[in-house]
DNA sequence: GGATTGTCGAATGTCTACAACTTTTCGTCG
DNA sequence: CGACGAAAAGTTGTAGACATTCGACAATCC
């Protein structure tokens, strides 16, 4: 048979599933902010589909923990507090670092090539001064990090984490890091992997983290 | 207005939450085993419920990982093979060294006693022979370091992976582990989190994870 | 005979309409 | 001004219908 390779299955997604992440994006950029109720009315008409899938999709989200339901009230986006800006950035530190521990065995070169790609989109955004661009190419980052552990399940749980983190995000526009510090702190990870060197990986992952928090927070961990 | 606290609000949960608990449930203890089918007219009439809400609850199930959804086909408990085992005791080990972690810099005393009390539950068990008893008990001991933690998010993901591993259990209910052997590590887990000897309990875990594997895969690792 | 094509049944995906129940709102009365 | 209660609005659950799609089997063609 001519195998022709240009020729990719054709993708037919559930309605469910395109619900799904219209919702997670507009949640994610701000649109829908948090506290936001999810009317089942409102939104299927917006949306151009029925009750039905719209229920099903909204049922995801509130699995993810990226909304919550208040039963005969509705659904709600998710309020994020203090205490969970630290919740998600230690979990994504915990994520993060075990996905280092198995890249470390796997392709540690490969990977760094994969994350220098992302990181040199970051450093052309941050030079540029295009914030919205920065923050992509910061979750393109460590969603390309992830993706390379090749662990199913460290996958799935960032997706929900890295939602979380850009709610956090656009709720605090006003809060500017340093691009500078940001482009360098990435350049020092892709450094240490490609040296194999784990501890100094994994204590500059926690600092990256600990940055993160404290930017969200209002660093009041910081003496001097 | 006199307060009593004995008297708490009556709990109604949607119909959506109910039924994927039952579905877990069974999907749990293999009465629903990998790879089979979740019919939505027979499952429907099954529960005594209509299709909507059905499909709320496996959609839930979808987004957790525990069933995957072929679009026009219909939806099927997951197959879990050698590398998912694996895949779901690395995280689980990567999730519950966070939770120590956490559960030191809280109150390490009252974690070790309460974890004691299933570590209690878990050795009379060992000691009748009850197999189920143990594998509840074990779950009870590491569901309760989880949720000791305070983490929401940690303890959201665990509770997906727990429901993994009963999976893969009871999957392979005739490979027996060795009861003493289970009753011993849990022991020394729990006189580390009290000495709060972090390196200690954190290699403890690991090696307990790692028996966990073993257990399930065929002890590979082990030469003779 | 073997491979392709057409057809059919069954299940999923989706929509509309309706009934039941809760919460909220709002007007009224004390 | 506050309490009570009915109306309104919204969510939740059900039922039925139709379209779409898949798997299997039968018919057809070389």
């Amino acid at each position: 048979m001519a195998e022709v390779k240009s020729l990719r299955p054709v993708k037919r997604e559930p309605a469910a599933i395109a619900i799904a992440s219209q919702l997670t994006q507009a949640i994610m950029d701000g649109s829908l902010p948090p506290g936001h109720q999810l009317g089942e009315a409102d939104l299927a008409a917006q949306l151009g589909v029925s009750r039905g899938p719209l229920r099903e999709a909204m049922q995801r989200l509130v699995q993810q923990g990226i909304a919550v339901s208040e039963p005969h009230r509705g659904v709600f986006v998710t309020k994020l507090d203090e205490e969970d800006v630290r919740d998600i950035y230690f979990t994504r530190s915990a994520m993060e670092a075990a996905a280092c521990r198995l890249v470390l065995r796997q392709d540690p070169q490969r990977t760094a090539d994969r994350l220098a790609k992302a990181h040199r989109a970051m450093a052309t955004a941050a030079r540029r001064g295009n914030m919205t661009g920065l923050s992509a190419a910061d979750m393109e980052w460590h969603q390309t990090l992830v993706a390379e552990s090749g662990s199913r399940r460290l996958a799935r749980i960032a997706e929900t984490l890295f939602v979380e983190t850009r709610m956090c995000l656009s709720a605090l526009t006003h809060r500017h890091p340093d691009p500078q510090a940001m482009v360098e702190e990435h350049a020092a990870l892709i450094e240490a992997l490609r040296a194999a060197d784990e501890p100094r990986l994994l204590t500059l992952l926690e600092a990256h983290m600990r940055d993160g928090v404290e930017r969200l927070t209002g660093r009041e961990g910081s003496p001097e």
